[in-house]
DNA sequence: CTTGACCTTAGACTATACTCTAACCTCTAA
DNA sequence: TTAGAGGTTAGAGTATAGTCTAAGGTCAAG
């Protein structure tokens, strides 16, 4: 199938797919006569494999880790694999918290302050972000 | 005071006072005879502000409208300074959200991979990868 | 034979927030 | 007077993941 076809089976567009193959993610396994890409069924698996890692959050680089996993099953072990998930685990947990905290920052900011049409001149927000030491991020 | 001394005063860089000045956040307030940027007491404030701002998570085009309402507080209102935090609030929980159904799906991962030195030929990751349908992250 | 859909490439652009470089100027202390 | 610290500018680079454009080639149908 040619690049469009891929694209609507994958749910990728067709730019897209030639960006990732120029990132080394999938190449086409073949050109036409007229220098066409042109792509097997594995190929639309390997597309729709590394939209779904892609979806649960893992980078491109993460994605060609796995592809590179999967492109020789027997080489390597489960261990290799689940590394890669507890290890995005650990970051996504880590996002999750840095985010609680400035959602705790927020609250405390938004908690305070009346909302109201009074004038800004008093404002508890703009008092807190002038004298306030906010939680850090931990970056 | 120059660059370097409201630069260690505030804790941001040199760069950066610099780049805020490119992208309209904070001006010196003048110029010395050998055209270096002169800061004053309330400039460091406003960088202090900046600074704080920032940290609590607001992107810098957040942060100008912050400036404005604080550069003329009686024509503004605290409505106007809480539904910027209060929009915050909203994102950051979605943020938040988005990343625990993230979270969920590495987890039913990593979960079902025994994670041993087993040949990956029956890994469950790259089996999940290859056909589940992962939770949409809901972009 | 032409129209329109689809394909090709290199390369520029988007967004965010810096970060750094090159080449040059200024100020202070020994 | 000269070394070194610190200042100036425009502009490029970093990271991520696309997204789009221009200028052109290919193919099937009418």
């Amino acid at each position: 199938m040619k690049i469009g076809e891929l694209a609507e089976k994958s749910g990728l567009t067709a730019h897209t797919l030639r960006y990732y193959e120029k990132s080394g993610l999938l190449k086409a396994s073949g050109r036409s006569a007229s220098n066409y890409r042109i792509y097997t069924k594995g190929d639309l698996e390997t597309a729709r494999f590394i939209k779904r890692a892609r979806t649960i959050g893992f980078s491109m680089d993460e994605v060609g880790t796995f592809l590179s996993i999967r492109s020789d099953l027997p080489k390597h072990v489960c261990a290799d694999a689940k590394a890669l998930a507890d290890t995005k685990i650990n970051e996504v947990k880590h996002q999750i918290e840095e985010l609680q905290s400035v959602l705790k920052a927020l609250h405390r900011l938004s908690d305070a302050c009346c909302g109201g049409s009074e004038s800004a001149e008093y404002c508890t927000i703009i008092e807190a972000l002038e004298h306030e030491d906010p939680v850090p991020m931990h970056n």
